[in-house]
This record gives C-alpha cells, sequence and structure tokens, in this order.
DNA sequence: GCCTAACCGAGACGGTACGTCACGTCTTTTA
DNA sequence: TAAAAGACGTGACGTACCGTCTCGGTTAGGC
C-alpha cells in the first residue's frame, strides 16, 4: 500500500456511524474487477463504468457513492496494483541503486503491474487529478529514495562531489523509462539494473579511487 | 513533415477522377480546429468528433470520409505538428548531439508542439495503431540518427570502443525523458542538453584522451 | 373517517405485544406530511416515497412496514381526507337531495379535501386497488344513500313512479361531476345544488302535483 | 384527427428543410407502439420511454427529439386515437343530442378508444399541459356543438325559453360521464342514449307542446 | 453548356454510456 | 423489536456521442 490512503469520497464522519455501513466486500470486488477487465486486455476506452459495474456485480450507484470520478477510481485500482517498496540492503550505494532499479524493472516486467500501469499510466498523465496522486504518492517518494542514496554515497566517496544529483538520479532512472515507454522492442533483461548503475557510477567516480 | 504520407483512407483510384475532388481547404480547418482545440486546453476526453466537426463547421460525414477513426485523424494531426528533424553540425559528435538533445527539448518547451503532442502521446500509447505509426516515423528515426552519430564519435576516438552505445543513448535520452513526463517541476532550462552531454561523455570518453 | 379501517400491513398478533411498539405520532406524521405536500403544490410524480420519508423525518423502511405500497399508503391519506357524511334533515327528498348534492359541491370546493382528492383521484383511476378501495368505501354508499332518497320521493310522491331511478340519480350527480371534472372554468357557485335539484324534480315530479 | 396538429417539438424551419428530415415512418411505429402497450394492459406507471423505445424498435434520442415530455407524446397518442366527430343528421334537436350522446357511448365502448382514453385520461387530469391540450380541442369544441344544438332547440321550440341550456347540457352529458368514470358496473347499454335525452327534453320541454 | 458523379452541410437514425434519482430490500446502531 | 439512517442491486431518467444514413445543394471534370 504505497498511495496516500486519503480517499476524499468518505461520508464526514462526525457522528460515529450513521445507517448501514459500505461493504469493503463490494469495494475489493470493484477494484478486483477493474483489475481483471485490465489484464484481459480490455482496452482502456471501453471501460466504462457500466461495464465495470456489470462485472463486478454490482449497482452503478455504489460506484459514484465512492468515487466522483472514474480517475478517482483509478487512483484506487494503482493503489492495489502498486508493488511494495523494496527493501534496501545498505551495504553500499552501489548496491542499493542495483535494488532500486531493479525493482522499477521488475515492475515494468510483472504481469499484474505492468498491464495495470502500463495502461493506467497513459490515463494518468492526460488526467492532472490522477497523476498529481500518483506524483506525490509513488514517484516522488522514489526520488526521494534515490536521492538519498547517492547523498550517502557522495559522503562515503563512491560519488564525486561536484556531480549534478539530480541529473546523474536521472541517468540512472532514464534509461528504465526509455526502454519500458519508449523501446517496448528492447527487452528488459536480467542484469539491465547491475549495467546502468556500473556504468553511471563509472563515468562518476571520484578519480582517486 | 515527418510523418509517413500513407493515409489509408484515400479512396482506390482505377479511373482518373470522377465526381467533384476533396477539398483541401476542408482538410486544412478540421486539422487546425483540432489543434486549435488541444492548444485551447480542451481536455482530450472531450475531443469528440462532433465538436471537431462542429470547430471546422464540417459535417460529420466529411471526417469519416477521411479518417476511419479518431486515431487515424490524430496521426495526421501530429504529422502536422511535428517540428523539422533539426541539422546536424557535422564538426564533432559532441556538438551534433547537443544539437539533438536541443531540439528535444525545444519540442518539450514548443507552445504548439508541447501542447499538442504532450496531449496526444498519451492517447497514443493506449492505442497500439496510433504509437506504431508515431515509432516507427519519429522515435525510431531519431534514435537511428543518434545511434549513427555515436558510432562516429566511436570512430573518432571521442568515445571508448568498449561501451553499449544503445544504453548510452538511453543515459542522453533518459533524463531529457524523466524530466518532461515524470517531473514537469524540473525546468529544461536552456544549457541542459549541454550538461547532459558533457557528463555522459566525461564518464565514458576514452582514458587516453 | 368513513373509509374501511382495514389495513393489512398490521402484523399477525398472536401474542399481545413483542418489543416497541409502533409510534402512532409516527403514523400521523407521515400522513399529515403526504397531505402537506399535496397541498403544498407538489406534482404527484415527484410524491416518492423518500421525498415523503424525508418529509416526516421518518425513514423508509418505517412506511414499508406499514404500508406495501404507495397506493396503500394513499388509501389512507384518502381515509384521512375524507369529510364526514352530511346529516340529511328528512323533511323531504327535495331537502334530502340538496343537502347530499351541496356537500357533493363543498368537497369540490373544500381547500384540502379538493386539492388532494382532486390529485389523488386521478391515481385512483390508474390504480384498481386504490380505486375499488375508495369506490367501494365512500362512491358506493353515498350512491345508495342517494337512491334510498330517491325511493322516498317516490314514496311520498315527489317524484314519478315510472321514473328510472338510476338515471335520476345519475343526472343529479352528473353535473357536479361534469363541473369538477370537465369544466374547471365552471364555478360551483353557492345554489348551485338547490337548482340542480329543482331542475331535475321539476321535470320529473308527477304531473297532478 | 381531431386534436390541433401544433406540435411544439418541430424544428423552427425558416429555411426550408437542412439535414435528413425526419421520418413518418418512425414517428407513426412509436404512437402505434404505446397504442400497442396500453392495449395489451402494460399498467402506465410502466409506460417509460426506454420501453417505449424499446417496443418501437427506436432510439431514445429519436422520441426526445419529437417530443420533450411523456407528456407531449401522450398528447399525440390521443389525437391519433380520437375518433372523428359525428355528423349531425339536423332534423331536429333530439335527434342530434341522440347522435352526439350515443358518440359518447361509442367512445366509451371502443376497444381502442375506450383502453387507450381511460387510462390517459387518467394521466392527463394529473397533467395540467396535457389536460389544457385535451380540453381545447376536444372537450371544448364537443360541448359547444352540444350548445348550439339545444340554442337550434329552443328556436324551433323543442325546448323552454328559460331554461339554463349549460346546466341543460351537464344533465344530459353527466349521466354518461357517471357511468363511465364512477361506475364501470354499470353497463353502457344499446339505448341509453335515447332515453336520457328523451328524460331531460321531457322535463324541460314547452307545456304547450 | 449540360451531365453526372462525388463532395459538402446538416441532421436523423439505432445504439451505448453518462451521472442522477427513486425503487424496495437489507443491515447497521440506538433506544 | 421499532426506529433513523443509509448502503445495496435495479432500472428509468434525459443528455451526449458514436458511426451510419439520408437529404438538398454544390462543384468539378467529360461529353
Amino acid at each position: 500500500m504505497s498511495l496516500a490512503d486519503s480517499r476524499p469520497q468518505q461520508p464526514q464522519q462526525d457522528c460515529p456511524v450513521r445507517g448501514r455501513p459500505r461493504s469493503e466486500a463490494v469495494e475489493r470486488a470493484i477494484i478486483e474487477g477493474v483489475m481483471k477487465l485490465i489484464e484481459d486486455g480490455v482496452p482502456l476506452a471501453d471501460l466504462s463504468i457500466e461495464r465495470i459495474a456489470r462485472t463486478a456485480g454490482v449497482g452503478k450507484a455504489t460506484i459514484y457513492r465512492r468515487w466522483s470520478d472514474k480517475e478517482d477510481l483509478f487512483i484506487d485500482v494503482l493503489r492495489a496494483a502498486e508493488p511494495e517498496d523494496p527493501e534496501l540492503p545498505g551495504t553500499s550505494a552501489r548496491d542499493d541503486l542495483v535494488v532500486l532499479l531493479e525493482s522499477l524493472r521488475q515492475r515494468g516486467l510483472a504481469s499484474r503491474s505492468s498491464a495495470i500501469l502500463h495502461n493506467v499510466y497513459v490515463q494518468m498523465k492526460s488526467s492532472p487529478k490522477i497523476w498529481a496522486a500518483y506524483h506525490a504518492t509513488v514517484v516522488a517518494p522514489r526520488r526521494r529514495i534515490g536521492m538519498e542514496v547517492l547523498r550517502r554515497g557522495q559522503e562515503n566517496g563512491e560519488v564525486r562531489q561536484d556531480v549534478d544529483l539530480d541529473l546523474m538520479n536521472d541517468m540512472l532512472v532514464g534509461p528504465m523509462l526509455v526502454r519500458s515507454l519508449l523501446r517496448p522492442d528492447a527487452r528488459l533483461e536480467e542484469g539491465l539494473a547491475e549495467r546502468i548503475v556500473d556504468t553511471v557510477l563509472e563515468g562518476l567516480r571520484p578519480v582517486s579511487s
């Protein structure tokens, strides 16, 4: 669960609870239904609320009660599909970076995450709201982790002092992104993460090392 | 005009011409209309054929007569919005790469190209057809040019012999892509292209240089 | 209270009472709420159960617990709105008929009864159940009273022997109905009842009288 | 075709015709479909636009294009169901009145007209718009004809000079209305029209006749 | 200078999905 | 157990587009 748990559609709860509570089972059924449809290759354009409701065996109103938009719904789908943050070994900046990039590679390959993200990513970019949510809860934190690793690398001498860490980070992440988005022919082969990290670190390592 | 000029909707012309020929003015009006709508910030979801027809002062059938899909229409819109390939100075691999990356940066900034591409890029990825057309006529050729420049750089000693040119290319293009897509907060500031090229080349230059 | 008191929704009471008894105040609040809505000119189509519940500050289930249908509820609303049967003077058939018709005229004028009945009458006719209940408990008894008065008129010589009393009754009631339903422009002016009775009686009185 | 032919939904026709003209066949299919549903005993509450469209094999928009309301549609259904005005013999006021009342009786019996009118009449009364249209084009003209016949009856001595013709008309029409609306058990037997007319005329004929 | 075929605008057509609302049933907590 | 609150599946509402189809009215050759 990487995405923030702040769902806006929740009724203002001043009083403890009033009336029949919302069924969590229904909530899961809807999100699982969307994932199933995406995995089955249904084009995004055909992912109508009506079809989602039909698939989940649920009334349309039940969906609108929870999410005001298809966008809002997709934010929760992303949240459910998002893999956990990887655990960093901490042995060296190089090892941490490999783990981070490897998790990025895995995400590009993993069937569920890949199918869902690859499709929804597209929708995200065209929707400021959904993109903002995804950026704030997934992209930015991941970047912060990467920057922190690089900073530690500078401290312990693995990385040159005069390097622009922002640019270095982009040089690490960039190739993975290029191959995922622009070059679907390029295979995200095993060992790719190590090669990228080593190539970048070799160029930017302190001369005296 | 970078995109292929093969439009499938042209009527099978066995006889020279029969009846009134199609008006090129109408064609331009439609494409210009779509661009105007995109530039005006109309969300992609609201770009209905009906609205496009209304904007261009044109009948729906006139659009469907030319393009079978909204996708097909968008391919032509991309073709019209795509800037020319930049001219390479040829003085050195470094200079050529800077020009290539600078043109990439410009595209990310240019109002028209940016607005249109940034919006349509998204749709592209969700549409195999439109993405295939864009990849074949824009992405792949640009990459080929970049690879050729790098190869020449290897020949004249600007680039190490043992480097993976594919990966090097991605390390050059990647940061630009990361900043355009993932980090809209990051400014594509002037001089960025030079900094990227120099950083990568410095790390991967022959030791004896 | 003219309408039969047989409400079907009463729970089968074998044991004296179990649990919390139903609140009569709630019952009144619901019926009063419906009347208020009708008097306020709310169109019948907008008289949803949900709105009735909201108006009365009551849960929907509380309504469904008492009445299975909106129709059943309306029967009770009619019952509450129905004026008492008039008291007949008994001095003569003519006087009794005037009183009967006058009460009919009053009903057509009275704000509450009129608004409610005029609106609900319509719904009645489209609903066999509600119409049957209204006919059995209001229309038929009133007609029986009228027929009885006419029969006494025949006996005491106010009405000719050879007349079709059924038809005569319809000739008395008919004009009032015509003016209520077909000619809303026609005023139900004071003295109308007397004029109708006298006109009909004059034509059908024994010649030797 | 007794009802006025002024349909409000017709597009403002300043220019001769623009675009594809509306299909009259579709229009007929819709109206016929509604009649069929009513005759088949479908409750009025179940006569949804969606069902009407399904029955007629027509899109919902095609209905809304012609009629803004279900009410407006029903006005046209009434228009199509309304029988022609009867032709008056003109031999005497008595004969004319018999023909008028007989046509009223027929309407109450005729399967199509009866089923449709009896059901829609109800809806009419709850809808000021539809009732106004029906009153203006059916009820009022018929009444005018009846009044004219009575006036001629006064002139040629069939009817007393001092009688209130309005009231007399209601005494003629009233019994028919009572038996149609209030007493569905009462049969509209053959010869009923003659009996009513004769009974009323006998009472109100000039004494010297 | 006609003829004729295709184009053009407009908009009707059968559909599908939208987001809202009411239906009648159900499942909570509170009294 | 009643009562309020409100979630639930269902389905109609009226609107907007979809992509196809007619219309009347151009607008170009080719005869």
